[in-house]
DNA sequence: TCCAATTTAATTGTATGCAATATAGTTGCG
DNA sequence: CGCAACTATATTGCATACAATTAAATTGGA
């Protein structure tokens, strides 16, 4: 116990700067903190759209595989059922989507774009390029930055991968 | 228009390869998706502690600065009053935390640990360096993945200054 | 001093996000 | 075929998140 003595007026600089638990030092705080703040720079061009950020990378899913099932969606969003079931109802009820049983396989539901959902895409267009011209920092570092970030994410899913391997115990 | 067949059989690298908007090319979803896989794998760390991550960094917080107002920490935590208020009630009613109104300004209410918040520290000293291990990357990167992250934070900060001090129109 | 503007928390409403469970459809094996 | 194991989605409950509003305390002039 190296810091004993801890009293309530919160001196700056006393009670944790050696620690490794120290806030500014944590990488997961960093991702969480910047993670909020880049969202909150679409927000507002989002809301021209009539769309929050969430809604935002799932038409940016659809886009790219329309007619997807909400597992794979889920997959490659990273979001489950729960959180995509009212999503999609939601993005159903904007008219932006469809919602059809799959006629094969009953059990799978398949989101398909609407006229609607398909010329959403032409207006969200210029949003990459105007979220880079507010950091003004540079397309390479952005880039690298990415880049980074998704090798981080694949060891992470490489983890888990290990894990289910060894027959969770 | 690039792209004007769009069948609903979701061709594989049909619709989207080349376009600024693939899901993959986006640094915000590189952050999204990342900072939630490593929330993920704090989860089982914490589970044991009885935290939620959010709870777990506010108690980061507060192990610095020990009866920080709720503004304060919220300013530190990028979190508002009506994520904080509800989330400080919970810690209070686990016994980590008490909220007090400061008597020289009664707008504001200080959170201090109790002693089982102090305590709780030891038990969590060890969860950096279990993170560490399980993606098995190098320190110096995982640092360095932070200095970039906080720079790009800093750039954001910096941005909604500038706004403010414009006379926001 | 008095009161309008400001500041701090709390509250309300909507939207995620995830664990656990429920339900329906499918598959595989005897 | 019959049924147990599995799979995909939906639902429920709890915990964030944030915008907008409210309420209470404080501050800064006129």
């Amino acid at each position: 116990m190296l810091d004993s003595h801890h009293d309530q007026t919160a001196m700056p600089g006393e009670q944790g700067d050696h620690s490794l638990l120290q806030l500014d030092h944590q990488l997961c705080f960093a991702l969480y903190a910047c993670s909020k703040e880049v969202t909150r720079l679409y927000r507002p061009l989002l809301q021209e759209l009539g769309l929050t950020y969430t809604q935002y990378v799932t038409l940016l899913a659809l886009w790219e595989r329309d007619g997807e099932p909400v597992k794979s969606l889920g997959s490659r969003l990273y979001l489950d059922s729960g959180t995509l079931t009212p999503l999609l109802k939601k993005l159903e009820s904007m008219g932006l989507v469809n919602r059809v049983r799959d006629r094969a396989d009953e059990r799978m539901l398949r989101v398909n774009l609407t006229e609607a959902g398909q010329a959403m895409r032409a207006k969200a267009g210029s949003i990459p390029r105007k979220l880079c011209e507010v950091t003004g920092m540079e397309l390479r570092d952005l880039e690298a930055l990415r880049l980074q970030l998704q090798q981080l994410n694949a060891v992470i899913q490489h983890h888990y991968e290990e894990d289910s391997e060894h027959g969770e115990d």
